[in-house]
DNA sequence: TAATCGTGGAG
DNA sequence: TCTCCAAGATT
């Protein structure tokens, strides 16, 4: 696009926003912590999903200081069942140093708030556009597959070394007077039109810019190089009965599910059948002697980069002391207080069935 | 750089 | 059922 152009461009794309950008929760703030939590919940995640969080969320924390101030783990049960959850971490770690360090304001400059844990390049032009109109691109998802578009670049989306090129282009067609409303309007755009399946070109602000259009390529942007096979992992879990209590763990503070609970398992090994993948499991995880009484479940789930197909059982308690090794710690609950600990989607999936009744042995 | 990190919607 | 991919950050 040629540079006299952009002008005319801005002001289309910002006429379009204004008539047809979506009431979303966020937009009703100016708080530059509620929108900081917006964005970190809207990372890889659709706006569709993140709304009923946002609202629970916000309700639950409604400032820098009471999320501050909240437990890791009342965090992360907001946060459950909305994954990625190091986001919940890093946000509540990066408010208590905005706490400590700036007195609990947000930093309304670059350097400052971009080395706050879980700020990277797309949230400190986020946050700082849209709550301080600060001149910062943002470059996501929705940016990129319409700069691919409206100027056939052929760099893959989905590589790290394309991301300087989209950055510039994004850079230099921002309208530095109303940062936050253009970056808000190029993402909705991406959104609501051109989207990844069938874009709605008709309906584009901007079509007589796009030169995949004007070429009849729209189909073929953005390029995108090909995904590596997701492998299939098959492990066993183990709901341990005592005493009317059941058994669970808490994952490790870092990684996956990082901090969440969890029943008790692991996967097989080579030629192991499932029961006793589970009783090894138990053994190795909390040292207890276990004994199965029944198959659960069978739970297939996807992660973001491995299938797991979990195999769940019903145990009764044996013999033993719990010694850990490997969990961060362990209770034994009553079924009624589960819903208190912040579990991962695959385990959420059983948990239903364990009121009901026993089923036949294994 | 590329792998890791969840879950759900949509085709 | 499978694949893509969504307002990305970290290591």
């Amino acid at each position: 696009m040629n540079p006299a152009d952009a002008p005319l461009f801005r002001r289309r794309l910002l006429e379009w926003y204004q008539r047809r950008q979506r009431p979303l929760p966020w937009r009703k703030t100016h708080d530059p912590y509620r929108i900081w939590v917006s964005e970190v919940m809207l990372q890889q995640t659709q706006v569709k999903t993140v709304q009923p969080y946002y609202v629970r969320f916000i309700k639950r924390f409604p400032t820098l200081r009471r999320l501050a101030g909240a437990d890791l783990q009342d965090v992360l049960k907001q946060w459950e069942g909305l994954g990625y959850y190091a986001r919940a971490r890093n946000l509540h770690r990066a408010c208590t140093i905005v706490l400590k360090q700036h007195g609990g304001r947000v930093p309304d400059t670059w350097g400052p708030f971009r080395v706050l844990p879980g700020v990277g390049d797309y949230i400190a032009a986020a946050v700082l556009s849209i709550a301080f109109n600060r001149p910062h691109a943002v470059v996501d998802g929705n940016v990129k597959r319409l700069l691919a578009r409206l100027l056939t670049l052929t760099a893959p989306v989905n590589r790290a070394a394309s991301h300087r090129l989209f950055q510039e282009q994004a850079a230099r067609l921002l309208d530095r007077r109303r940062s936050g409303d253009f970056n808000q309007a190029m993402m909705e755009l991406g959104a609501l039109v051109c989207t990844p399946s069938s874009p709605q070109c008709p309906l584009c602000p901007l079509v007589r810019f796009c030169a995949a259009h004007r070429s009849g390529a729209t189909a073929r942007f953005p390029r995108r190089v090909a995904s590596r096979p997701v492998p299939e992992i098959e492990a066993a879990v183990g709901v341990v009965f005592k005493n009317g209590r059941v058994l669970i763990t808490q994952r490790p503070a870092q990684g996956l599910l990082g901090g969440l609970w969890e029943f008790p398992g692991g996967k097989l090994r080579e030629g192991e059948g499932p029961a006793a993948a589970c009783v090894r499991e138990i053994k190795e995880e909390v040292n207890l002697e276990v004994v199965v009484e029944s198959a659960l479940a069978q739970v297939r789930h996807a992660y973001s980069h491995f299938r797991i197909r979990l195999h769940v059982f019903r145990c009764r308690y044996a013999a033993g002391r719990v010694r850990r090794s490997g969990p961060a710690a362990h209770r034994w609950v009553r079924l009624a207080d589960l819903d208190r600990f912040a579990f991962p989607k695959a385990n959420r999936k059983f948990i239903p069935l364990l009121s009901r009744r026993p089923k036949a042995e294994v």
